[in-house]
RNA sequence: UGCGGGGUGGAGCAGCUUGGUAGCUCGUCAGGCUCAUAACCUGAAGGUCGUUGGUUCAAAUCCAACCCCCGCUACCA
């Protein structure tokens, strides 16, 4: 791996403003986090950015229902999601909104470009219209018997029941999910970015840009035309108004991803530096996390908007798979549904992550959260064989020693080299996003060094040979400590811990070249405690009783 | 329906690209230790690697068909 220092800018997708953070949505922003906060430790310029997504007939919708402005409603999303982040210790450098004076403007450069590359057509389109609420209805606003299978109660795009999908004015006995008067069919004039004119250049970036896995899915489609995308909505909507449209907004999936930028540019403003620089300068790297049900728009539209720009296309974009729980997808009536908030009143957000990073392997596989399994790596794993090293050592020579480190012994010494020696293969399962590859080094180095421990039975030592039993301990620290800065980006709080243990600031890649030796350790506390099952059934039955909103 | 992923000892997984004594963690059982958060160490039991067929001297690993599970399926985010 080069020396050189990279400037990387990492993003990942805007949550939406209509609803809570939830276990599922902190597998993105989780792994996010542990491979940005790598790239820092290794010294690189990078920036964790991300917004919320504000706009849109959901967010508009519960606001008229709540009796509040839509933009009343995004400040308390955005409050909340932030605090949540937080307490995650997922640390963006710029979280923005998409309702913002930067987005609007980029938003309208990219669809000006788009309007003279020719790429804008019109249609007129027929679509539900409710007279009552005095709006379009979008797909998940109506609900009727499917057309297929006649199941009641079912959504306008397709049928839970029967699987099908069909279009929301085939629906039998249609209502408004608002007010339920039966909606009519109107037509209106729609703008569309069509997608043909870019199938030679989305066809090659596609491979080069994505997984194989993930580039076959999106190639299917090119088997035939490529469909234009809708990218306006008839007023009343919350969102841009489209320049030179007056009455039409731009699709929220517009404003979105455009928010990655808008966000990025935020921040260069609060920190003297250029958005250019940044963004556009080849020399700058561009990756973004997402989930797979938004691959199309990440990988299809966005690129294409952004070549027809003239602005440069992410050198990568990350797909990785949706969260289950127990082996299923999270259900609400199961109680599996467990928002960041109802996690946070019952369990640590350090073992959240720590699971999680057991589990990521940088592929678009689902992660399962199994309970019982969450139970036991993280007490057998993170407390009884990693933190117990701590505990062990730090301890005793508190106890016995006066809290004083003295110099590795030999055998330790060579222990604790040979766990540097892993550096640059934990580098690289980082920089594959392969997390779980990590804890599997840091979990055989533990056990190496439990097992040195034991061999040299330092709490016999200590009665007959005081300094080398304190010899045995300061070799352990220092293993640990190598441990816990390989831990650093999945576990910050905690490496934080580690260094005030051994009065540190909190670790860079290269303090794997320095060691602790006779220096005194400041007080040990716990740095993770045992989870019990009976906290996370508590959490379940919380999460049973909560209103959801999606 | 289509697409993607998966089916390995009681549980969760690795191994499969580049075929050749089936590995890890938890759990269980038997010892040890007592520094440590019912933590740590040693050893043991437990698997015809979804099914069937094929290729091969040899298949969990390659090929084919089938069964089962999970997720997604285009304007709902």
């Amino acid at each position: 791996m080069s020396d050189a220092k990279r400037r990387v800018v990492v993003t990942a997708a805007l949550p939406y403003a209509n609803g809570d953070i939830h276990i599922g949505h902190l597998v993105e922003y989780l792994q996010t986090d542990f491979w940005v906060r790598f790239q820092k430790m290794r010294g690189h310029e990078c920036l964790y950015i991300c917004a919320d997504d504000t706009h849109g007939t959901p967010v508009m919708i519960r606001a008229r229902s709540e009796g509040v402005s839509p933009r009343e409603l995004i400040a308390r999303s955005y409050e909340q999601h932030i605090k949540d982040f937080a307490e995650f210790q997922i640390r963006f450098d710029s979280y923005y909104s998409t309702d913002s004076e930067e987005n609007r403007a980029f938003c309208n450069m990219i669809f000006a470009a788009m309007e003279r590359s020719g790429a804008v057509s019109t249609r007129q389109l027929p679509q539900l219209y409710c007279e009552k609420d005095a709006m379009f209805l979008p797909d998940r606003f109506v609900r009727g018997g499917c057309p297929k299978c006649g199941a009641g109660g079912q959504y306008g795009d397709s049928c839970d029941t029967c699987g099908q999908t069909y279009s929301a004015e085939e629906l039998k006995d249609a209502q408004c999910v608002m007010c339920g008067e039966a909606p009519v069919t109107r037509e209106s004039e729609h703008l569309f970015f069509e997608l043909e004119p870019f199938r030679d250049f989305l066809s090659a970036w596609i491979p080069k840009h994505t997984a194989p896995d993930v580039a076959n899915k999106l190639l299917e489609w090119f088997s035939e035309p490529l469909r234009g995308w809708c990218i306006s909505r008839d007023a009343p909507y919350f969102g841009f108004e489209i320049p030179g449209r007056p009455g039409k907004f731009f699709y929220v999936w517009v404003d979105a991803p455009i928010g990655y930028m808008a966000s990025l540019k935020k921040w260069c403003g609060e920190n003297g530096q250029q958005f250019d620089d940044w963004w556009t300068n080849p020399g700058a790297e561009l990756y973004h996390f997402i989930g797979k049900d938004i691959v199309r728009f990440h990988c299809l539209f966005w690129p294409a908007m952004l070549h027809v720009a003239g602005v440069k296309t992410p050198d990568q974009v990350f797909v990785h798979g949706f969260l289950t729980v127990n082996g299923e997808k999270m259900s609400k009536s199961k109680g599996t549904f467990v928002k960041a908030r109802t996690y946070l009143d019952h369990l640590n957000p350090q073992d959240l992550r720590f699971y999680y990073a057991c589990k990521l392997n940088g592929t678009t596989d689902d992660l399962d959260l199994n309970l019982g399994d969450f139970v036991s790596r993280v007490n057998s794993d993170l407390v009884g064989k990693i933190t117990n090293l701590a505990s062990r050592g730090a301890q005793m020579l508190h106890k016995r020693l006066g809290g004083k480190m003295g110099a590795m012994d030999a055998e330790g010494r060579a222990l604790w080299l040979a766990a540097c020696g892993r550096a640059e293969a934990v580098a690289e399962h980082y920089e594959a996003r392969d997390f779980s590859k990590v804890m599997v080094e840091v979990r055989n180095l533990a056990d190496t060094a439990n097992q040195y421990f034991d061999t040299q039975a330092p709490w016999a030592l200590v009665k007959t040979d005081p300094e080398a039993a304190r010899q045995v301990m300061t070799s352990v620290l220092n293993i640990f400590r190598v441990l816990a800065i390989y831990l650093q980006p999945i576990l910050p709080v905690y490496a934080e811990r580690v260094a005030a243990l051994f009065r540190e600031d909190p670790y860079q890649w290269a303090d794997l070249q320095k060691t602790v030796e006779d220096t005194a350790l400041a007080p040990y506390a716990y740095l993770a405690t045992r989870v019990e099952m009976a906290a996370i059934e508590k959490m379940i039955e919380a999460g049973r009783n909560e209103r959801m909103f999606s």
